[in-house]
DNA sequence: CGATTGTCAATTGTCGACAATCGACAAATT
DNA sequence: AATTTGTCGATTGTCGACAATTGACAATCG
C-alpha cells in the first residue's frame, strides 16, 4: 500500500500469491457468485499449476473470510446473509471511527488536504457520471482514511473488512440515486475532521456507513443466486 | 467455542489443523520466541510429518499475524515492538467497547449473570493466590464480552487479536501486583451493564485495557532476546 | 585494495502420485 | 418396506522428489 514506486521492478511473487490475486479479484468482484464450489482439480487445471500453491491460495482466502474450508468435503466461496452484511458494515463503521479518532488526534493539515483531494477527485468523476470511477475513489477514500491513521493492525483488519466490502457491491444490483448526492455526503466529514471536531465527525461517519449498509441489507436477497445448475 | 460437547467424538481434524494447533500454542505460549526462525525442514523433520500441511498451517499463522514469511525467505516468529503493543491494545479496546455497546444494547440479564459467574470464579481464584488460573479466567472473561455482543465477525476478528495478547502476556515479565485487586477491576463493568449505563461501561472498558496496555508498553524491551548466536 | 561478478549451499516453491475421507447409492437383512 | 450395512466415485489430504530463488562468500578484474 506504500510501495515506494521505484521504477524498475519486475514481479517475481511466488505462484501462489498470483493465484491469490486471481482467485481474490474473481470473488470480490462477483465474478465467482457466493455458494459456488472451488474444486481444487479443476481450478488447478484450469490456471495450469498443481494443487499445491492454489491450496495455500485457497487457505490465504479463507482467513479473509471470503470461501469457506470444509475439511474433506471442499471449498466453497462464502454465503453472504444478510446478518453478515449488517455485521460487515457495523464493524466498518467501528473502525473507521476509531481510525477517524486517530486522524483528528494528529492534528496534521497534511492529511485533510490528503482527504480533500480525493473528494476532489471524486467529485468530478461524479460531475462526469463516470459511476464504476467515482465507487473506486470511494473505496480510495476510506482506505486512505484508515491509512491516515498510522495503525498497521487496524490497517490489516480493514483489508479483510474492505474485501468484502467490495463484494457486496459487486453483487448487489446497484440502486445507485444521485450520484454526485455520494461525492457530497463526504465533505462535511472531512470539514469535521479539519475543525477537529470528534463528536461531530464521528456521528457523520457512522451515519454515513450505517445509511449505505443498511439500505443494502435490507434490500438482500438471502440466498439469491442458485448456481446454474438445477 | 460453542462446542455442543456431544459426548463420543474423537477427533479426526486434518493434519494441517493439528499442526496449526501445536506451533501457535507454542508462539503464543512463548515458547517460540519473536524473531526465532521457523525451517519447514527441521519442524516438518521435528514433528514427523511433511511440509505440505506444514507449509499450510504457516500460512495460516501468517494471517492470524504471528508468524511473517518471506518468500523465498523463510518465516520467523513475528517480532514483537513496543508499537505493535500499542496497536494491539488500543484496538483491543475498541472492539470490546464495541462488543459492550451491542451487550448493554441487547439488554438481557442473563447476559449480565454469566459476566458476574465469570467475575465470582475469577475473585476465588484470586483469593486462593492462583496466579495461571486468574489469568485463564480473565482472558475468559473478555472472551465471553466479545462472545455474547453476537457479532460473528467481531468474534472473528478478535480471536486474531487476542491471540497476540495471549503472546505478550505470556513473554512479558510478570508484574503481578495485587491479584485480587486484578478481578476487582472487573466488578465495575459487569454493574455498568446491568445498568444500561453505557457512557460510564465504554469509559471503564477503556480505562482498564489502556492502564494494562500502556503498563506493558511502556516496560517492553525492544528487541528483547538477540537468539543465542551473538 | 575496492568493487564487481560468479559460484554455491541452504531454503523455499512447485509438482505429480498416492492415501484417506466423505456422501450417496445399492444391497442385504429383519 | 424400513433400516442397516457395504461399496463406490469424487474430492481432498499427504507425501517425497525436484526446480527455483536467495544471500553469502569466493574469485576476478580494474
Amino acid at each position: 500500500m506504500t510501495q515506494p514506486s521505484n521504477s524498475l521492478h519486475i514481479e517475481n511473487k511466488p505462484l501462489r500469491e498470483r493465484v491469490l490475486d486471481v482467485l481474490r479479484e474473481a470473488i470480490v468482484s462477483g465474478e465467482f457468485k457466493p455458494g459456488q464450489p472451488l474444486v481444487e482439480m479443476d481450478i488447478a487445471a484450469q490456471l495450469g499449476i498443481s494443487r499445491a500453491p492454489l491450496r495455500e491460495a485457497l487457505q490465504f482466502l479463507s482467513h479473509e473470510g471470503l470461501v469457506e474450508v470444509t475439511p474433506y468435503r471442499g471449498t466453497v466461496v462464502k454465503p453472504l446473509t444478510r446478518t453478515d452484511i449488517e455485521e460487515l458494515y457495523s464493524l466498518r463503521s467501528v473502525l473507521e471511527t476509531f481510525a477517524l479518532q486517530r486522524i483528528i488526534a494528529q492534528n496534521q493539515p497534511e492529511n485533510v488536504a490528503q482527504l480533500r483531494q480525493c473528494y476532489e477527485e471524486m467529485l468530478a468523476a461524479a460531475q462526469v457520471g463516470d459511476l464504476k470511477l467515482v465507487n473506486n475513489i470511494d473505496r480510495q477514500f476510506h482506505d486512505l482514511l484508515i491509512d491516515l491513521s498510522q495503525h498497521g493492525l487496524l490497517t490489516a483488519t480493514w483489508n479483510t473488512v474492505s474485501l468484502r466490502v467490495r463484494q457486496v457491491m459487486a453483487l448487489r444490483n446497484r440502486k445507485n440515486r444521485d450520484i454526485t448526492q455520494i461525492a457530497y455526503n463526504h465533505l462535511p466529514i472531512i470539514e469535521a475532521i479539519g475543525q477537529a471536531d470528534e463528536p461531530l465527525a464521528t456521528r457523520l461517519i457512522q451515519e454515513h456507513i450505517s445509511s449505505s449498509g443498511d439500505l443494502i441489507a435490507e434490500l438482500w436477497d438471502d440466498v439469491p443466486p442458485e448456481d446454474g445448475q438445477s
